[in-house]
RNA sequence: AGGGCUGUAGCCAAGCGGUAAGGCAUCUGGUUUUGAUCCAGUGUACCGCAGGUUCGAAUCCUGCCAGCCCUGCCA
């Protein structure tokens, strides 16, 4: 059967979804795969949400099926077309393209009103005019069944025509309701006569003021779902219990109660240790100014990790990585970083940027500085090679240097010790100036100008590599460095979530780039060797400002 | 006696009656002008616990335990 824990169908992870897809398709019950991805304009996309994505848009494409972008837009309080805007645009990011037009529920609006009119027709909906409260009260407890509205033996006749006062605005909000009538003593509290339809005078962003009465989630979306030809209708587990009512409502219609009406398959959502994916909580950083906006680098938004330098192709393998299943669960950090490191470390040319330089001077060396010639990447010589520049004066990196050694295992630049300078010579540590503070000023070295290219000619062992930046050519440049935004692994749990946030989730550094990158693109990757991948900030216009992705793999300074 | 789900190595996750895939993490070697990459190797997983059925159970049955979700005119 399943061969290695791969599909049959695309050389991909197998999960519960793919087997039901398998056995449906067997069983003839489709004849091909259509899914959607439903977000609430709302608010903007989280890499939680990319899982979803990358689940229906790339399940449809394994079975040549096909996938819409559905904008579940049944509640115009609370939407915007911002939101709007900033899905479709995340979406393609991705590298998704949605089957034919962009649906949204609000496109249905009449066939909505129609449904809810036939299944008053049918006995099985009642206009209700308990307030809020009252309408709590008799919907009982988890323990305790729930009692039947007065307003629930109301004719058809009336109701009807109730409805139609609701459509016509005739009622104030919160003044009644369209109910199902289900069964006040359902152990599924979503099938105590849940609520279909409620009066809103709200401007909605594509029906205008069409409207005053709008659907209700649970029974839009199946219905939705079904208008659509949608097959499997994927969502999140807290929706298993609603399964029933969107079963019960596609039933009762005449035109879905069919053997190829969709079906709703509930899979765990994602959690990512040390941020949130609520959209409240993310609202909540935003609206109090806690990051920058939704696209704050340090933010789990598509928005945000793509101006980290994120690449689509990254999220995508890390959304393969994590397999889908309806265990409740905690995903390591160290999962999305394996993920973009292995893309980046493939496609991202290299580079040196001196983050914290302290002055170099070659006392050997004299004249003008001259160019080199280093690879873009020393695992794949097709990218080419690019010009860097020695001479007299350089910058390395404060770290990589220590007046003495602090252990036999210290690899950089010490005092009559040799290293090699990445992509040029070896040199050797002479002397070394300091402010008044004691800060290193200056570190004198010697070369050997036989080492480029080559090791000594007289056998030395120069173990150490570290990278620079010949200064007269050096270009200044802002870096941020991004750490984990909350200081405990799952700050949902918190009382306060806002007061573990890590103070120090965002360090910037002046520095210097080679001048090659002058022009480099906003998220365009480069590895900066030996530091990490960074990318050109796409909101900093001509300034040169990176963002480091993620740093390169440590496998030595804990020890 | 509310109901719905879930429990396989530190974290994800295959497996669906024939004797435990894979990834991340960890650790150990090797290569290396990135302490990166790459390569090779590295895990007693009492398959939540306890019974039962079976020649044989992570897979079937029973009971129990733990966690998550459900009482919006939110989605």
């Amino acid at each position: 059967m399943s061969n290695n824990g791969k599909s049959e169908a695309v050389d991909r992870p197998v999960n519960f979804i793919r087997n039901i897809i398998d056995e449906d398709l067997a069983q003839q019950k489709h004849k091909q795969v259509h899914t959607r991805f439903p977000p609430e304009p709302n608010g903007y996309l989280h890499i939680g949400h990319a899982k979803s994505i990358c689940l229906n848009f790339g399940t449809a494409a394994d079975y040549n099926g096909k996938c819409n972008l559905r904008f579940d837009d049944t509640n115009p309080a609370k939407e915007d077309m911002e939101y709007v805007d900033s899905i479709k645009n995340d979406v393609n990011w991705l590298g998704f393209q949605w089957a034919d037009e962009i649906c949204y529920s609000s496109n249905y609006f009449d066939q909505f009103y129609a449904y809810a009119t036939e299944l008053i027709e049918k006995g099985l909906a009642y206009v209700c005019f308990l307030n809020a409260e009252e309408s709590r009260e008799y919907r009982g407890s988890l323990k305790e069944p729930g009692k039947d509205s007065p307003y629930r033996d109301t004719s058809v006749e009336e109701n009807l025509a109730l409805f139609t006062k609701m459509k016509n605005g005739e009622f104030k909000e919160g003044e009644c309701v369209l109910r199902a009538k289900i069964d006040m003593a359902s152990s599924f509290m979503c099938m105590r006569d849940p609520t279909l339809y409620r009066v809103r005078f709200e401007h909605h962003h594509q029906t205008g003021d069409k409207w005053c009465i709008y659907p209700m989630y649970d029974f839009a979306h199946c219905t939705s779902d079904a208008i659509e030809g949608i097959t499997h209708s994927l969502c999140t587990l807290e929706f298993q219990d609603n399964r029933r009512l969107y079963d019960w409502v596609l039933e009762h219609l005449n035109d879905f109660n069919k053997p190829d009406r969709p079906h709703q398959y509930e899979f765990s959502r994602l959690n990512l240790e040390y941020t949130v994916m609520s959209k409240r909580k993310l609202h909540q950083l935003v609206d109090d100014n806690l990051v920058e906006g939704w696209n704050d680098p340090r933010m789990p938004t598509i928005s945000g990790m793509r101006r980290r330098g994120y690449t689509p192709a990254s999220i995508r393998d890390f959304a393969e990585r994590i397999g889908i299943s309806k265990v409740d669960s905690m995903t390591e950090m160290t999962v999305l970083e394996a993920a973009v490191r292995d893309d980046l470390n493939k496609v991202a040319p290299r580079s040196m940027a001196v983050l914290d330089p302290i002055k170099l001077v070659i006392e050997n060396y004299e004249g003008e500085p001259q160019a080199l010639m280093a690879p873009i990447h020393p695992q794949n010589e097709e990218m080419g090679k690019r010009e860097i520049f020695f001479g007299k004066e350089l910058y390395i990196d404060r770290a990589d240097f220590s007046e003495v050694a602090p252990n036999r295992k210290f690899m950089r630049l010490a005092l009559d010790k040799e290293v090699r300078l990445r992509n040029a010579y070896v040199i050797k540590g002479e002397r070394v100036e300091y402010d008044a503070d004691g800060n290193v000023t200056t570190v004198y070295c010697t070369y050997d100008p036989d080492t480029h290219g080559k090791n000594p000619a007289d056998g030395r062992k120069v173990k150490g590599v570290i990278h620079f930046v010949e200064a007269s050519k050096a270009v200044p440049a802002e870096f941020r460095l991004y750490d984990r935004l909350f200081t405990v692994e799952n700050p949902a749990k918190e009382d306060n979530f806002e007061a573990v946030i890590n103070s120090e989730s965002l360090s910037v550094k002046q520095g210097y780039i080679e001048p090659g990158l002058v022009d480099s693109k906003p998220e365009q990757a480069y590895q900066f060797e030996r530091e990490g991948y960074f990318c050109r900030d796409n909101q900093s216009g001509e300034q040169q400002v990176y963002n480091r992705t993620v740093a390169l793999r440590d496998t030595w300074s804990k020890k």
